[in-house]
DNA sequence: GATGAATGAGCTTTCATTCAT
DNA sequence: TATGAATGAAAGCTCATTCAT
């Protein structure tokens, strides 16, 4: 063992940081596999091939193949998610675009999106995770939107919750689009999204920045 | 086996006929066990099973598995596909919450929705099929809400690819979400589709039958 | 393919009796090799290519390795307990000698002997299989001890449960002596036997037939 | 790791010790857990870990596993072997007794017992070196019971190889039934050798002390 | 045609052994 | 020397597919 004591000394700690390498070197190679061929089409041995280590290292790392899937889930609940809406001032058309833009990029780098569907659906543990997460984010975007409903900014007639699915669908939906490499003009989509939860004159008021919230009761 | 030859033996072709329900079968057999426990968890024994027919007599009607699935999604791919938008004069909500009812209930009869996306990842050829289907639908869309938006029916400033993208996501998404058993609110649905559609004015002369479009060039 | 319609054919069940001839074949072969190499360094691939059977095919007619151990056992279990020992009148040397050697004779056709003292160390199920078997066996003879004992034949001052217990150890050792293909001289081993249980002057009153059993209370 | 070259030190090899340590450490997991689990079930990381020693310095100490069983079997040859009999004068049957208490008691903190019959049968080298051993303490007992023949204090129609067969084959019986922790009537099991060695007179004789050697020609 | 036993390639997983640190 | 991560051969088992009946 090198003395890890001596000033000056590089403090990297070979073992634990090849470790991790390793680990990470699986779950990219196993996300990159799940991607091209599927999740059952991919094997174990594979997974270590193209990582560039034995079949037994596999086994090291990860009790099974779908141990491995859970932490590659886990990692990247985040951008799976659709993005949280959160409205301030300002042409809502441009802020809602932008922050599409961002966000599909930044999911484009982890492929999951791609491989979501097929995982949900054969595997009941996983999709109750990824559901759970799910729900969590429609609540956040619901109170939001009721929030909105209650300064008298959204349609009035329309039923919230419909609303929040809606939207999580299109975003979904979206990221499905993105991942398939798909060119998307966030520009447009924003449109019909405010379009969907604005009635024009308020977007027109937004854009103007005359949008009066006091009127509203809170 | 009974002697099939005996005088008075129905006199239509028994063989064929009796093929058709064999092949039927299979089909049936491997549609519910597909959705029970996926395409990749089903063996061909199973559906040989299923279906009352040995494992061999599979061979004899489907050269693969594989195939099996390509006439199963064949057979039912106009189910799948998401509904045809045509309108008609009359309120425009209700027509729509009408037809979508009928289409999701049609549907969930053949439960497939929720085989399609783990196939779709699996097999390009599949996903060639269905992406064709899907393409030749969203033209036939597409080219309606032109004629809509010609007649100044729609939201002038919206391109209409994305807004034919949005829909036809929005009914896939209510598709799977019918095929997991929840309930669905078809007129806040067709609420929300139709604001997406059209302007608010339009909406209202619609329901009114005051539309005019005679003010419309063509 | 012989035609097996015909006149005078021999009334087999090809199918059943295929399947018979190769279940037999595989416990053949797993009992050879269990023999020659251990039960643990036998693999079931073995197992099928000395029953010139595919691996497969060996799963059809078992769950795995320890299922067709099972059964092997089972179908043997005669054979591989110590014979039962009853004495009639006459030579009890001679009368025990011969039926020692019948007994390891037929032992030795099923070479289990050999095989016994591995499985059962490691197989509770199994060791309690035979243990029971054993005990059954052991309560016969104890019985029949205390039947001889009784009649005033035996060392009157021993227990018979460890004589018992001497006997069935001794009788076991044999068989394992026998399978190892040491030759045995009966005679001796049944002079043995015999004056472990009977004082001299009964053996020899035995011997000359003049044994008065009247003088015994029963 | 703490400075082992202080003043003060111990002044004996510690090296070497520490090595015989580890040495003795690894033969005494690998015995344990060879009678907990069986030879073939015990990985050789599990024997490095219970001797609290990284699976690689296993292999310092031992070329593999077969080999760590050689040494542990020579180790304990002497336990595992019947004892060694040697009559003396007195009451041959408490003699006997004491020293097959004795024996089978020290038996029993070795556990090996439990464990020779599996390993004899996988491995030939092994069963040689035991029988070897076997041989060796038979010939002793052969040579000793010739002694007595020659005294005229046993049977004398009786083969004295079938004999010592027959007692050494009882040993190694009682010697399992030992190590299954079922309990031994001693003094029962004497009575029982006895009587297989020695004719009822002479028993008495050695019991009374008026045994009389000299009449015996040698 | 229909049958289902048979096949064997191929997957998951284990573990004796090596070797860079 | 000691370590334990890495290796990869080999075991158990499954299942799509074939083929004798």
């Amino acid at each position: 063992m090198p003395n890890e004591n001596l000033v000056g000394d590089f403090p990297t700690f070979p073992k634990q940081q090849r470790s991790k390498l390793k680990r990470e070197a699986l779950i990219e190679s196993a996300k990159s596999l799940f991607i091209e061929k599927g999740y059952e089409h991919t094997t174990a041995k594979e997974i270590a091939a193209r990582a560039h280590v034995a079949t037994g290292t596999f086994y090291r790392y990860f009790s099974d193949k779908r141990q491995l899937l859970m932490s590659l889930i886990e990692n990247q609940l985040e951008d799976i998610m659709p993005l949280d809406l959160e409205w301030k001032s300002g042409d809502p058309e441009k802020l809602l675009a932008g922050r599409l833009e961002m966000h599909y990029h930044k999911m484009n780098e982890s492929n999951l999106g791609k491989l979501m569907p097929e995982l949900l659906i054969r595997d009941a543990e996983l999709a109750a995770v990824v559901k759970d997460a799910k729900v969590h984010m429609q609540k956040k975007v619901l109170q939001h939107l009721e929030k909105l409903q209650r300064k008298g900014l959204m349609w009035p007639d329309i039923d919230i919750g419909t609303l929040t699915w809606c939207l999580q669908s299109l975003l979904e939906k979206l990221q499905v689009r993105n991942s398939e490499g798909l060119d998307v003009d966030y520009q447009q989509f924003a449109k019909v999204f405010c379009r969907t939860l604005f009635p024009p004159e308020i977007i027109k008021q937004m854009k103007e920045g005359t949008l009066n919230e006091r009127n509203v009761t809170r």
